[in-house]
RNA sequence: GGUACCAUAGCUCAGUUGGUAGAGCAAAGGACUGAAAAUCCUUGUGUCCCUCGUUCGAUUCGUGGUGGUACCA
């Protein structure tokens, strides 16, 4: 059986450091389960690998796409699981790095097939959600998906939303498309979380806010201004410094909403993480610990190509 | 040094006609099946600066301190 290694973290723990590590004693190539590297046209703000890191080991999903793609967790599935595949025939293990907890979802146990929907549609309904309030969606709702509508959140306005789209494109209720089975993948998975004490992660991420924009964010950010608007850019370390361009908040007051939001952001991955009951947690300089761990549990690593 | 004003939650402040108090922000916890770095939900006991006094009862009124701010010297 063939072996996915995930490794996984909130931001700024030190996934990235290690993975390469990893890649480099595993002998594969990394997997990235990151929705904004995947990105081409966001670096900085990101925390994109350094150019010798993307040099030094293969990277899949790392700048693979671009900003007016529309982009989503359902199409990195299909991409994930097409290219696991086929690397596959050259490798007995894979590494998979990132924290995006949907995405990484996607790939383990994947997420329900459901028809694409229409850009229009969508947009239409964020109109009449814009117009007529999220009362009259979720009145549409209850009366298409009884049982979705009590399902979901209907205090949030992007579930009902959604919910909508996908009864109203696909003509029937999402209920009957949705059905929460794992899907059964032909690989073993071992999930590696990496873990540091909430102050010194809390110090990573200011400090790694601070680094960005003596690396450029700032201009970064700048040369993506006039697309605010779509949806990849609605994206921690960008959507402040657009405010700030607007003129509604100083440059001093975006750079601590960047440090409040990364620092809000990581608190949502651990929830998110904490309910996986199969994850084996490591403090980043626990190096050999995840070697012994991976030995421990049959594959050891790649044959020489 | 004098005068005035202020001192309440981590921060900014509101309030109690005297019956020990509440907003915003911050923070914490949580949810999550195609926007997911997104979106949404829940959570507020703190010597009401200290002292003495008045009072059945003071964070609230008065005296005296202490600290801060402004103005005048």
């Amino acid at each position: 059986m063939k072996r996915l290694v995930v490794l996984l973290g909130a931001t700024g723990v030190g996934k990235t450091d290690l993975s390469i590590r990893l890649a480099q004693y595993m002998q594969c190539p990394i997997i990235s389960s990151d929705s904004r590297q995947i990105y081409r046209e966001m670096t900085t703000g990101t925390a994109v690998p350094e150019k010798e890191q993307l040099n030094a080991v293969q990277h899949y999903f790392i700048h693979s796409r671009s900003i007016f793609d529309d982009y989503t967790a359902g199409k990195f599935e299909l991409d994930a699981i097409d290219l696991i595949n086929s690397l596959f025939q050259h490798y007995k293990q894979l590494l998979m790095v990132g924290g995006s907890g949907l995405y990484i979802d996607a790939v383990c146990k994947g997420i329900d097939v459901i028809p694409a929907t229409d850009n229009w549609l969508r947009q239409s309904i964020i109109e009449r959600y814009k117009n007529e309030g999220i009362e009259s969606l979720r009145f549409e709702l209850k009366r298409l998906d009884a049982k979705i509508y009590n399902q979901i959140d209907i205090k949030n306005p992007q579930r009902v939303m959604r919910a909508l789209e996908v009864c109203l494109t696909s003509g029937k209720p999402y209920s009957e498309l949705k059905q929460n089975f794992a899907k059964k993948r032909n690989f073993d998975i071992l999930k590696i979380g990496l873990q540091i004490s909430r102050n010194e992660l809390y110090d990573k991420i200011n400090s790694r806010v601070d680094k960005m924009f003596e690396q450029g964010l700032l201009n970064e950010a700048g040369h993506l201004y006039e697309h605010r608007n779509i949806n990849a850019l609605k994206t921690v370390g960008y959507k402040e410094i657009f405010e700030y361009f607007d003129g509604k908040i100083s440059l001093d007051e975006a750079v601590n909403l960047i440090k409040r939001n990364t620092r809000r952001y990581a608190k949502r991955q651990m929830s998110w993480f904490a309910r996986y009951n199969d994850i084996q947690w490591f403090h980043p300089a626990d190096f050999e610990g995840i070697i012994k761990l991976c030995n421990h549990s049959k594959i050891i690593r790649n044959e020489k190509q």
